[in-house]
DNA sequence: CTGTATCCATGGCGATACTG
DNA sequence: CAGTATCGCCATGGATACAG
């Protein structure tokens, strides 16, 4: 941990959280993940050396409390960490304002695909077996198809054919879906410019916006 | 810069601003600072090279605007920068509420002394000149005294005796003074537990509390 | 006053492989 | 599933001196 030799607040909090990576494990903490593997998911450049140590870090700091049980470990935050989530908002709002262009290299798929997964209100999908493509024309074939299954009891995302029946299929580039995720670029905008298609069922393309929503990022308003 | 490969804004906002001393910096500009001596008298444990480094980054970022005008040069936030007081404050509040030990070496003296200078209200105050002086027995004797000379248009700082009749002084540990000022400990405790010794007038006791106050941390509420 | 220049050691961190 | 182990580079940043 590195040391600033000052008392004031805001020098001991980034004491603790200035390190590469630890407030992204935060966010994912955040989010609802506690276990090792699905805190990777939510960080897959980061080494799990990496993860283990920073983890340790957390918990020593006591933002972090690991548990074993019946030989499984997870990671749940104290309540010193939830109340991060107060810092967590502020970056995140600060960096959709602030930082508006995304390079290429920002661009993930499974990444989008995770966050979308996350926040699907299966209440407002159809009953029964939904199955919906996605294709990103200008990502390379291995990480340009993904398919989203929902049902009653979850969602499940794949990266090959699951060999359900597609209901939609929509095509944007990665791009394009992750600036509507993030609020950037509006549904109806995208549809009506073509930037995304959707085909299948005009029920579909009419519920899709609602179906998918996006990010809490959306609801920030932009400068 | 370090980058995550992530679209998500709290990746993108720590890309700017994780690294190392980067937040503090911005604090100081929060707080006013606009010379590059004086960002430093806020870091001083900051290498003036890195802090020349920093504030490119910065200003590469579109936080920090730098301008030169009659051979000085002055730095201030834009308004994307104006913008961290959200991040700082959070860090800020979440420091105070949950770092709450401070080590031997957090505790600095010089820093103090500016800091409890910063917030002076001069309103407050006598009319006419009033010079405080400050004793922190455990400190070496090259930095455990200090002068604080207070008029109608200004504060003065001072490490070695300004000459000025002393109205009053003031004696207690650093880390006495330090966690009075972070609100952790409060005034009165302090002088009624001899924590604080206040060597002068009455009317200096009492006044006191309001005149030096207590930083904004000192506002927010304990866990 | 406002920085640059230079040097150097440390260790952070990325990559990869491997283990109970 | 939940991590360790190992390796090696190179960038970070601390220290000091110096300059326009």
């Amino acid at each position: 941990m590195s040391t600033y030799g000052q008392f004031c607040p805001v020098a001991k909090a980034m004491e603790v959280l200035d390190e590469r990576w630890t407030l992204l494990v935060v966010r994912e903490l955040l989010y609802g993940s506690t276990r090792f593997n699905e805190l990777r998911r939510g960080v897959p450049r980061m080494s799990p050396a990496l993860l283990s140590k920073r983890l340790r870090s957390l918990e020593r700091a006591g933002v972090v409390e690991r548990r074993e049980a019946g030989g499984r470990t997870s990671y749940t935050l104290t309540e010193s960490g939830r109340e991060l989530s107060g810092v967590v908002e502020a970056l995140g709002s600060w960096g959709v304002r602030w930082i508006g262009t995304l390079g290429r290299a920002d661009l993930d798929p499974h990444l989008l695909m995770w966050d979308i997964r996350r926040k699907i209100p299966l209440a407002a999908w159809p009953r029964g077996r939904t199955v919906l493509a996605f294709c990103f024309p200008d990502v390379e074939p291995r990480q340009g198809r993904w398919w989203m299954c929902v049902t009653g009891t979850g969602v499940d995302v794949c990266d090959d054919d699951p060999g359900f029946e597609v209901t939609a299929t929509v095509r944007a580039d990665l791009r394009v879906l992750t600036e509507i995720w993030r609020g950037d670029l509006s549904w109806e905008r995208a549809l009506a410019t073509g930037l995304v298609r959707v085909d299948g069922p005009t029920e579909v393309r009419r519920g899709l916006p609602r179906w998918l929503g996006q990010s809490e990022a959306a609801l920030v308003p932009r400068p």
